[in-house]
DNA sequence: TACGCTAGAGAACGATCGTTCTCGATGTCA
DNA sequence: TGACATCGAGAACGATCGTTCTCTAGCGTA
């Protein structure tokens, strides 16, 4: 055999690939970036990325499994850091203000993936869905463990504040819907 | 002068076209959808498109104009046929419960567009960030009416209700928004 | 009636899309 | 060393995009 590809280079290379295509679909879309600038970006041949990936379809609904993985991996480290229950929901705030800040920031990506793509690609649908109800669960979770009843409310306090924050590029929405929770919680 | 065409023939065409463009891009979002399917979906010649508006972005930015007018001003009404200030702000989710309910609902418009458009189209972007801010100013009003300084929560509350509608397709959310509102009242 | 203009229908244009194919280079095994 | 499998680079493909152009039909005016 001539110059196979291990697997360490195949795991590297789609690493390399979704770190292009995560942050270019961020930033301007999905539909608004061609194949041809992620592979420029990523720096690698086509024919190396449809071997990772058949379609562009499959890219995407990839990027988003591993950004879920990563984005719901930080606000659990960050969350857990506290042993108050009370703080830990708080702190889901104080996470989603630093993310706000963060240059570059452009809202949710499971919900802009949503609005471009929901409505045609059932895969990357099912993706969005499965996010939300993780970060769902996730806030639900620690809601319960201060006894409070408050969890829908805290859910959607912190997706308007994305979506709002993402819209005005104003990170305060973050402190605005974290002192309501406040309120919430009792 | 032969065959001109009427100003209140341009009137009609534009509702005509406008209408055509609302629906298809709210149902499949905006660059999904070709200049030759809304020319066929309006039943209007493409050369009288253009001459109503000069580009597809203008387009869309007309539509999400008209979509604005229509969408606050039914907000508006059904609000405003309540006296007491507190009934009126829980209306507000009433609304948003039955706008939730509709078939063929897919989360907010104006959250879509941004996402699939907004970094690409600065005439669109502001043309989201002024009905943002103009929902938002509405129900600012409609809550400082009750004297209670939660303004900033029940947006994010209905916000946060639309997106998490769209995305779940169950309008259970507009009731456990308008639950938490209720709380923040007092 | 003949002319001038505009509207309609849709072909055409150049660009770009996602995806596949070609082809020469490279390195491995018999 | 020679045969061959696989790779990288990017041309090529067919489809589709937004936009413009062509051409004919038909009306209003002289």
């Amino acid at each position: 055999m001539p110059t196979p590809i291990s697997a360490e280079q195949r795991r590297q290379d789609r690493d390399v690939l979704l770190d292009a295509a995560e942050s270019l679909f961020y930033e301007r879309g999905v539909r608004a970036v061609g194949m041809d600038e992620i592979r420029s970006a990523a720096g690698l041949p086509l024919k190396r990325i449809y071997s990772l990936f058949a379609t562009k379809e499959e890219l995407v609904v990839a990027m988003l499994r591993r950004r879920d993985r990563r984005w719901r991996g930080s606000l659990a480290d960050y969350v857990e850091r506290f042993d108050d229950p009370r703080a830990r929901v708080l702190a889901v705030f104080d996470w989603l203000g630093r993310w706000f800040a963060e240059p570059g920031f452009r809202g949710c990506a499971w919900i802009n993936a949503h609005g471009e793509l929901g409505s045609s690609s059932p895969a990357v649908l099912d993706e969005v869905r499965s996010h939300k109800r993780a970060f769902h669960d996730q806030i639900a979770a620690w809601v319960r463990e201060t006894g409070s009843p408050a969890v829908e409310p805290v859910f959607l306090l912190a997706e308007g504040a994305v979506v709002t924050a993402g819209i005005t590029g104003d990170p305060a929405p973050a402190e605005e819907a974290r002192a309501a929770a406040e309120a919430l919680l009792g």
